[in-house]
DNA sequence: TCAAAAGTGTTAGTCATACACCCATGC
DNA sequence: GCATGGGTGTATGACTAACACTTTTGA
């Protein structure tokens, strides 16, 4: 007997920093109120990972810069009505995109980035339930990564400095951390950053900061925990 | 259009403890040399997690003790010959079960436990390429998990000693950790472990030690770190 | 009585935290 | 000058690591 075939598809979490708040990426379904996940079918001949890249390119017009990850397969007849078949969903984690509702395809009103603490206690904006558990699992999984791994830096520019760096970090804990031990925190873990040895002026006056890029380090040791910074 | 359609199946890493060396449970291919997961088709009308714990009572015969998680989705026309669509796996973190090729179902010679480390480096037992990335991202997922969860008391029995978990970190890390400090660390998490009260006696001689049972707790703060203990 | 394993005590070194202070720029 | 933010110094406290030592069993 032949096995069973379902429908497979790739839902994305599409995380950015904007104006100090972590959002994710929202599309409207046409004709009602619902919001979803961007996502869509995989084909036939094509990777689960060039799926989930090639449906980035096509929301976000990105390509090179940010991370991409699997985050979860969600599946089955219990969840709910916004995944048929087996959902395949990927985590990204992109620096703030400006333009980024002028460069996708989607018509103005139908796309937009949404403060993930607007989605529950109250919901300011009503997601999929379905949707609303796989967001849940994406900013707890880039919560967690912040903690030992360098993908802090993947939301912020090719060059930024290391108070962009705690930003990120203060937006995605809600918590605030010391800039001197944050600092040495991060410039004592090998790999982390590498000074560009120029700087940038800070808006509304204050000393340069030194601007760093991306290290090359896929892991910190020691890590970073949330209450020790 | 129809979206395509393909096969989902659910494959299991399941890992123990024997004789002090972590192990995966390995099926052998009918008529063939090639080694691969336990593991099968996704009914219709099925969750994904329920699948996996229906092939988990199936291969293992057990429903209650250890600890199941998805681990992650291969598929795509580049992943190997020996998975077909896509593929879910699971990973199962369970204690040694000294009977369990007795009441599987395979016929004797079928199905082993197999020391993930003689699958590495010259490999002792070819296992299928695709297969073996995924054993390899398994275990590197339960030796970070180690850090900072409990889950290492999902490799002991229900009723297990200090020493018996230590022993589960020293297996998977390959380290040897420090009695009186690892003592320490455990007690000091809050909901790591539970005293039961009573004492049992080590093989050979030497004090009886406590015996503790699983704690309510799904993380640990501070965590365990591997260079720490 | 000896070996083995559990458990306690103790100390030196390391690291995090908090905060005082200095530097460099815009206004 | 003064506000603002970047960056350095430093002392206190907490925690880790290493190991000496005691306790309790089997042989």
């Amino acid at each position: 007997m032949s096995p069973p075939a379902v429908a497979v598809s790739v839902d994305l979490v599409l995380l950015t920093l904007r104006s100090g708040q972590l959002c994710v990426l929202l599309t409207r379904r046409v004709g009602t109120d619902v919001w979803t996940l961007p996502g869509g079918f995989v084909d036939g001949d094509e990777d689960l990972d060039t799926a989930a890249a090639r449906q980035l390119a096509a929301r976000a017009g990105v390509t090179a810069t940010g991370h991409l990850e699997q985050l979860r397969t969600y599946g089955g007849p219990h969840h709910g009505p916004w995944i048929s078949g087996v959902s395949v969903a990927y985590l990204a984690l992109l620096p703030d995109l400006p333009d980024l509702l002028a460069t996708e395809p989607e018509p103005a009103g139908r796309a937009c980035w949404c403060p993930v603490d607007a989605l529950t206690s109250p919901p300011e904006r009503v997601l999929a339930p379905d949707h609303l558990r796989i967001v849940a699992d994406g900013v707890e999984r880039a919560r967690a990564k912040l903690e030992y791994t360098p993908l802090a830096a993947a939301f912020c520019e090719d060059e930024f400095t290391l108070a962009d760096l705690r930003r990120v970090y203060e937006a995605a804990w809600g918590v605030a951390l010391d800039p001197p031990n944050f600092r040495r925190k991060v410039l004592s873990t090998p790999g982390f950053v590498v000074p560009l040895g120029r700087r940038t002026s800070p808006p509304g006056g204050g000393r340069p900061a030194e601007l760093y890029s991306r290290g090359p380090a896929t892991a910190l040791h020691p890590p970073l925990l949330r209450r020790s910074v």
